[in-house]
DNA sequence: CTGAAAGCGCTTACAG
DNA sequence: CTGAAAGCGCTTACAG
């Protein structure tokens, strides 16, 4: 009969609402303060000890679960993150989604995120949205970034991290990531060691931290003598695998003598070495093919692919720590944390 | 002088917020009250033409962005949507993801995710941590549920689309995807049309709907009269393009005379194809492999991949779009949407 | 250890 | 076309 006492008392909620148990329903059930029931939610230690495990029987009974948008309302804090990445479809970012997710999880903060898909514009838009949800803490991906979207970061007074690079470019607050200048020059660092002379460097989408990457390359080709435009084939197309078998082919028909290329990311290499398994071509004899990112397939592809291997879980799982410290209050050693990246010499090159 | 004005103003909010601007502060600039902006804002038509000119300035001067929080309690609705997968870092999950997301995005929703690494026990506490963000609506995986994840779905009273199945099981609200019975099914079909006879089937992460392909799949080769159990391999263990290689060579140990093999996924085929090039063995003359899901790398890989095609994004986007009518009022021609599945017959099998 | 009062920033009827 | 009043469901000082 209690329950059907209480059944009453529910129905009479605001008209506005939709009829959902508020924190004032278990009040009255068992004739406390709504007040008291929320110090018994979130300071239970302040809360006589059996009124408080009446307060969690009447919680679960009447399944009471609290509107945060209340909550968000009155403490002015969202426990969620919101994070911009250029695309979700894309294992690299999935990766980096994944370290961030799995640490706000732990952390019970929740996530928001959004793709620009690789736009500046898209990003002040998705920035200015995401704002509105007053997150208290933002992830953006990259150094480059128009005034405006700065502006709005800078003025909506919250912790944020850019991920993915680091030593390049103004931090605004924090950062993490690695040197893809630097990633560039150790692999092209590592063909001209192998002896390879007409190096090739095949690339996709373009971005910034693509031509970052590039110019690591080229630069370090350039230092040793050796051809830096030659070679060379990009596209702002989207990076994918049957892309990867195009570029290489087109380079082939221009530069037959290239000897050892290096692709921007391991979907086009995945790519270029099925091309190459087609026209019988062997690699690395042939021509040797390397990749960036480690990606799931590089260890047992054939041959095996030599990469650059970047920390993108890391990278995520960093940037969210680097939030949820800063807003707990606790110490941050250094506003900008360098990863780093690990050649990985495998069969391809 | 007018802008020294606002900002005095601007620093006299009350003590508890964050010093954000506000409706109100809006509204003193310009000397209308705050109702009147927040009709400017979300009803234009409402307001007189020039006064909103002039609201719409001070708008875009102070940066004011309005606070969702305060406007979800207001209308207790959060123009939110909810959804929960079992992992992001899966390609299979990213694209149907990618699909809910260019649509809830394109109508102004806000994605809130949450993986529960295929575990019944972890979705039911993101269900419950989602729910008490009070989304607009939410989208789960699967139709196998629990009870108490059921009850708290139902008792939220908010549209929920399950998606990937369709046919089997319960469906709570609504539901779309496809018959995975079915498509394990056409694929045991094509392969005994195809001359194979000794027909195996590896697997892994074996969730639900691995499980109701694999049986649709066997059931039709014992209608066939052929083998089920001697050339089955299955396994927990999550899939990935390794775990492949290895369960390829671990079936054709115990059973050298299998001469197709059906990969519960694609990644696990990559895999197999992989290590069968390591073993010289040639595909489809001596082993047929034949994948599921057609991702990326299938249509150019070495041989190109026998497949299922499994509308991935569309799943996604049409679970996001029922919601969104759901929500809207407007009419739902069906419930339940099977997208189907399409044999892609490539040089595998 | 418990509660009355006020406030967070917005929107919803209802007047005029 | 515009505004005063009340309310959404919670929490924060402040008393007692």
């Amino acid at each position: 009969m209690n329950r059907d006492n209480t059944a009453d008392k529910l129905g009479k909620s605001g008209s506005r609402s939709k009829g959902r148990v508020t924190l004032s329903d278990v009040a009255k059930v068992i004739g406390v303060s709504a007040i008291t029931v929320s110090r018994a939610l979130n300071d239970p230690e302040k809360v006589n000890p059996k009124l408080r495990v009446r307060i969690e029987q009447a919680v679960a009974e009447l399944n009471y679960v609290p509107n945060r948008a209340a909550r968000s309302l009155a403490t002015s804090t969202t426990q969620t993150l919101a994070v911009v990445i250029p695309t979700i479809s894309n294992t690299v970012f999935s990766n980096v989604l994944k370290g961030i997710y799995d640490y706000t999880t732990r952390h019970n903060y929740e996530v928001l995120f959004a793709s620009t898909y690789y736009s500046l514009q898209n990003e002040e838009k998705l920035i200015a949205k995401l704002l509105a949800q007053h997150p208290d803490g933002i992830i953006t991906t990259g150094l480059d970034i128009t005034e405006r979207s700065k502006a709005m970061l800078l003025s909506a007074n919250i912790p944020l991290v850019q991920i993915m690079e680091v030593g390049t470019g103004d931090v605004i607050d924090m950062s993490v990531g690695f040197s893809h200048f630097d990633a560039g020059a150790s692999m092209a660092k590592y063909l001209i060691e192998q002896g390879y002379r007409n190096i090739g460097f095949i690339g996709a989408q373009m971005d910034f931290r693509s031509q970052r990457r590039m110019q690591g390359f080229l630069s370090t080709l350039a230092d040793a003598g050796l051809e830096t435009d030659k070679y060379l084939l990009t596209t702002t197309t989207p990076s994918d695998i049957k892309l990867g078998g195009q570029l290489l082919a087109d380079l082939m028909a221009k530069q037959p003598d290239v000897d050892a290329i290096f692709c921007n990311n391991d979907d086009l290499a995945y790519g270029a070495i099925f091309e190459c398994q087609r026209r019988k071509l062997r690699i690395p004899e042939q021509i040797a093919i390397a990749g960036f990112n480690d990606l799931d397939a590089s260890a047992s592809i054939n041959p095996s692919l030599t990469t650059v291997k970047t920390p993108l879980y890391e990278i995520g799982r960093s940037a969210a720590e680097l939030l949820i410290n800063t807003l707990k209050g606790r110490p941050i050693l250094s506003k900008t944390l360098d990863l780093g990246f690990e050649l990985i010499v495998r069969d391809s090159a």
